[in-house]
DNA sequence: AATCGGATCGTCT
DNA sequence: GACGATCCGATTG
């Protein structure tokens, strides 16, 4: 399979965020293949979007947001979670970003279930904390270049879904109106 | 099925 | 010093 290259994620981030669904992400941890297909993700903005880490400008946490596209940003929240997004936005955009919610696991099954300590295959990839935690992802990896081969990279699919919904993204007090979060249906 | 609260800490005001 | 782009277990209906 194809790795997938810069180009595909210098486009309207919301665009990246819909045709991300379908993609295979995939992490080598401890010399180990982990992966899974990507199912739901949401796209966060720059200045046109209070609800996005780079609403206010650029930080020494959201830095990634206005780095290079393909590269991941990754933040740490709640005191007990990382949050895995890919920066991804137009040539004119200063920052942007796609937020991975869930993945659908294909390979590295067992050790994501060490990882998560459960057994329940639904419960090992479906929440952006989760996936991180099944697959090892923490600030170490914020960043990195996901469109080489490395530690973390995306893979290009045949994969395609006829049905995709946009919905409100979760846990915000802001932007509910943008219809910013793809699930596949 | 839906709701509630606790855990836990880096980042910014 | 307050607050999250969350998760989980417990409780309630």
């Amino acid at each position: 399979m194809k790795i997938l290259e810069a180009a595909f994620y210098l486009r309207d981030t919301a665009i990246v965020a819909r045709e991300l669904l379908g993609k295979q992400l995939v992490r080598i941890l401890d010399g180990k293949v982990l992966s899974g297909v990507i199912t739901e993700t949401e796209s966060y903005g720059h200045s046109n979007d209070q609800a996005s880490h780079a609403y206010k400008g650029q930080t020494l946490r959201n830095a990634a947001m206005f780095g290079s596209v393909g590269h991941a940003y990754v933040y740490f929240i709640y005191g007990n979670h990382f949050c895995l997004n890919i920066v991804a936005r137009d040539a004119l955009a200063p920052a942007g970003a796609v937020l991975i919610r869930t993945l659908q696991p294909v390979a590295g099954i067992e050790l994501m279930q060490q990882n998560r300590h459960t057994i329940d295959i639904k419960k090992l990839c479906n929440g952006p904390g989760k996936l991180t935690q099944a697959l090892g992802i923490n600030l170490l990896d914020n960043g990195v270049d996901l469109t080489r081969f490395g530690k973390l990279y995306v893979l290009d699919t045949e994969l395609t879904f006829p049905h995709i919904v946009a919905k409100p993204r979760i846990g915000l007090s802001q932007e509910k109106n943008k219809l910013w979060r793809f699930v596949v249906a």
